[in-house]
RNA sequence: GGGUCUUUAGCUCAGGGGAUAGAGCAACCGCCUUCUAAGCGGUCGGUCGCAGGUUCGAAUCCUGCAAGACCCGCCA
């Protein structure tokens, strides 16, 4: 099914073409009308073209809608203030329309002509370490990113980046042998619990004491090139975190490819050697080093990027270089998506300006760092429990499930309605992860989060429950009225009240909003979307009556209803929130 | 010193060249004999950080300034 907005750009290419044989550059001619009194979509290039014409817009525009076939969907083009032309929807167009999705089982969204293999790089956690608050936001919006891409029907590798390998673990083994040596020896001897506190003990050994810092220095080079028991002892500390890991992604039906850092651990030292090959190494105080072009240090000086330490071990910057290679050669991936804090775009902007200049990204490749702020406190400095420690990512999700439970309890008690314990508890999961995913994704990325269970568990507003709430209203026509969605018959469209037309235009946008979140990755246009779509319906739930509708109405209504839970059901699902049936 | 990001209603945030700048929360006022009121309608609330510039048109683009956050040679 094409899309509304792509039709009716096309039309006006046609009459920019007839009128003044002028190629326009595809998507520039229409977006959707700034407020409704204007209609549905509304086009500004008459005013753009005054100067380069030398006609008044007035003239352009009206030469345009002279030209503009688009009858069969549109009502006569109105033209408005200085050369505004608004474009309004022709009620039977939308009936078509309507009924197209309706019987289609992706709400009438094709999938991409164009495949392209994605890889979106995502969560990233480190071995040895609890995941915290910190892996909240990349673990989420990748996850986001990557069911939207998949949805279009693109080719799309999950990867999990994971932290494990480097200077943490040279710090970690050394202080472990020292302090608890069976956990190098013996599987699950620890809790991951434990482990990340003696991580902190051995990086604060490590920040004091110059002997402990050599021999953790040692023991990475030992790890990087093979040493049997040390490798024995991280491969016991990977599969335990493994383990917790898995836990979490499970309870966030997040899944992911694990690949992490140690991977590319054999091809570090091409890396090295193919730099200096390509001429763009130096060594600088023992270090190799590529020097960047534009960027400086304090003294004004060209700032290197290391890729070889002088102790000869290999960084970050190394890995990345390494992976870049990997996935364009290996993966053959089109699109590469790194969904790390804003932090680090420095480093990708390094990293890829040395990959570029040793001609290793084809101009076909699409490098994309998707940044977004930090997780801050309600009272706006970094989130931190009371105690002043990082907050578990289990912790948090456990509490947002709590607090969920506790809210259904409540009223429950207030409606006096009792349900199982089985009930409850599913409710209150899904409505506690959901809130934190929405939460989160409900926001522009790029500006700092501040976390808030209160506002995210809100049953009013713009939060998961409030949509889930939408959603279960449909439910609950189906089972009053005792209705087969799947089964309705022959449906004739019949758009009555405002609201219902206001549903219908609404639901008709879903493709348009699909490409530009997977254009501009941001999950907010999507979050957006379903809150007004929820909106909607809840206005034409107000004023319309379903059930108690008489023919051929009560049909109409019906898809309605039917299309509006399917559009919610599809959409939150590519945000990875779930839906309950009664809640 | 260099770089990135942020600054919009009391609070949390949308909007990233187009018409009179929006939403949620908070506050206040209405609406349940009718599909779950976790809902709907309404009122109140703004010098879009400041100053210039580009443009027919700027919250949006450019330049400067201010405030805040983060990054910048051997952590990732």
């Amino acid at each position: 099914m094409k899309s509304t907005i792509a039709h009716l750009e096309n039309c006006l290419q046609e009459a920019l073409k007839a009128a003044f044989s002028i190629d326009a550059t595809p998507g520039s001619l229409l977006v959707p009308a700034s407020n409704p009194k204007f209609g549905d979509y509304q086009c500004n290039v008459a005013m753009a073209l005054s100067k380069q014409l030398k006609q008044s817009p007035r003239a352009i525009a009206e030469a345009l809608v002279q030209n503009l076939q688009v009858s069969d969907t549109c009502e006569p083009p109105e033209i408005a203030g200085p050369g505004f032309i608004n474009l309004t929807l022709k009620p039977a167009y939308l009936e078509t329309q309507l009924k197209q999705i309706q019987a289609s089982d992706r709400l009438g969204i094709e999938t991409v002509k164009s495949v392209q293999k994605v890889i979106v790089d995502f969560s990233g956690p480190n071995t040895a370490k609890e995941m915290h608050v910190g892996h909240l936001r990349s673990t989420i919006i990748g996850d986001c990113i990557a069911r939207v891409l998949e949805f279009q029907g693109h080719d799309v590798l999950r990867l999990n980046h994971i932290g494990d390998w480097g200077t943490q673990f040279g710090m970690l083994i050394t202080y472990l042998k020292e302090a608890y040596p069976e956990a190098l020896t013996t599987a699950n001897a620890l809790a991951l619990g434990d482990l990340t506190n003696f991580y902190k003990q051995a990086k604060q050994r490590f920040d004091e004491d110059p002997a402990f810092q050599e021999t953790a220095r040692l023991t990475v080079v030992q790890l990087q090139s093979g040493d049997k028991e040390t490798l024995k002892a991280w491969h016991l500390l990977c599969e335990q975190s493994r383990i917790a890991f898995s836990e979490i992604y499970d309870h966030l039906d997040i899944h992911l490819v694990e690949r992490g850092e140690s991977f590319y651990n054999p091809l570090l030292a091409d890396v090295v050697k193919d730099l200096d090959k390509s001429g763009l190494l130096v060594e600088d105080q023992g270090a190799q080093c590529v020097f960047l072009e534009g960027f400086t240090n304090k003294e004004g000086e060209p700032l290197p990027l290391i890729v070889q330490k002088s102790d000869g071990g290999y960084n970050y910057a190394t890995t990345d270089l390494a992976a870049i290679r990997y996935r364009i050669n290996q993966d053959h991936a089109d699109r590469i998506i790194y969904v790390t804090d804003a932090g680090q775009a420095n480093h990708f902007t390094q990293v890829w300006q040395v990959a570029r200049r040793a001609g290793w990204i084809p101009e076909t490749v699409q490098l994309e760092h998707v940044p977004f702020g930090f997780v801050q406190g309600e009272d706006g400095k970094k989130f931190k429990t009371r105690s002043g420690e990082t907050v578990r990512l289990k912790d948090l999700l456990d509490e947002a499930v709590s607090r969920a439970q506790a809210d259904l309890e409540k009223r429950l008690q207030e409606e006096e309605r009792t349900e199982s314990e089985a009930f409850i508890h599913e409710v209150a999961t899904i409505v506690g992860i959901d809130a934190v995913k929405y939460a989160d994704l409900s926001q522009n990325r790029t500006s700092n989060y501040i976390f808030s269970f209160d506002r995210m568990l809100a049953l009013q507003g713009n939060t998961a429950p409030y949509m889930l709430y939408a959603y279960v209203r449909v439910r609950g026509i189906s089972r009053k009225g005792q209705i087969d969605f799947d089964n309705l018959g022959s449906v004739d469209m019949v758009l009555k009240d405002e609201t219902e037309f206001a549903l219908a235009k609404h639901l008709l946008q879903l493709d348009e909003i699909i490409d530009e979140v997977s254009r501009d990755l941001l999950p907010n246009r999507l979050c957006q979307y379903l809150f007004e779509l929820s909106q909607k319906f809840n206005q034409f739930y107000d004023r319309c009556p379903v059930l108690q509708a008489e023919e051929p109405l009560r049909t109409s209504r019906l898809v309605m209803c039917d299309l509006t839970a399917r559009t919610l059901q599809l959409g939150l699902s590519l945000l990875g929130i779930k839906v309950v049936e009664r809640m």
